[in-house]
DNA sequence: TATGGGGCTTCCAGTCACGGGAAGGTCAAC
DNA sequence: GTTGACCTTCCCGTGACTGGAAGCCCCATA
């Protein structure tokens, strides 16, 4: 398997592909003329971690999670401590948008927006009365 | 006014302040020692970059914030088309994180969290059943 | 046999918004 | 005169890629 065909298979680009190879994730085969060989095996975790990473896990939780993964004596336990604490994560991030949202929706809605320059948006900023 | 009595003032780091400079955000005046020399204005163009940045803002948002906010012939509507780009951001962003907290919670309420092999979180990633 | 086009390779540089740390000048107090 | 706090510039590193250049490789068509 060729490089395009497996970024096609797994959903990733092939520029991502080749940057997992360096950063240690995957390693790949070579072929005769230097083309990288990809097993079903490389597939299949580049699959895994494409998941991994559309639920926001970093790199390094990656590979954590993929030693996990090929693990036969892990413990459920290792797993779900790094996911918990990536939930954690997420939800003080979450919480963090949402009070950015609700200063900032206050201060559009109060917003005329129009062609006259009074804006509370920017008496907000300049006065601190926003934060 | 030295840096660090206005990095205090500000809130801001002393490193950051001189970031903004070399950006071309704030350009304070030097003392005869090469010193910068902070003007009232300075600190409070920072303060108003620093509420910028907390609500979210990237610097070329500010950037564009703090030409509105010094012009005195501005349309309150520019600003607040930046503003409510912004918000959309925002929104987004909350959606996307709120899509992996459902699945991740999910899987890790699935996982037992004991000391044996099997793990829902695992399987999710591996087999696609979790995006 | 030439050539054209797509695919593959490596390497370098840039992103965003800083933060860390080195090497060295300056200032006020003791 | 000597601390010690403050200031300066400069350079490198961060995370996770992305874009682009330069150059091989392979296959199909004229």
């Amino acid at each position: 398997m060729n490089i395009k065909y497996v970024a096609t298979r797994a959903g990733l680009p092939a520029k991502t592909i080749r940057y997992y190879e360096e950063i240690g994730l995957i390693t790949p085969l070579r072929q005769a003329n230097g083309y990288r060989a990809f097993r079903e095996s490389d597939l299949h975790k580049l699959a895994f971690i494409g998941r991994a990473r559309s639920l926001g896990f970093t790199i390094e939780d990656c590979r954590a999670l993929l030693a996990l993964y090929e693990d036969r004596e892990r413990a459920s336990a290792d797993v779900k401590a790094l996911a918990a604490a990536h939930l954690a994560r997420i939800e003080a991030k979450i919480a963090e948008l949402q009070a950015m949202k609700r200063t900032l929706s206050g201060l559009v809605e109060a917003c005329a927006g129009d062609g006259r320059p009074d804006c509370p948006i920017l008496q907000g900023l300049g006065q601190g009365h926003c934060c």
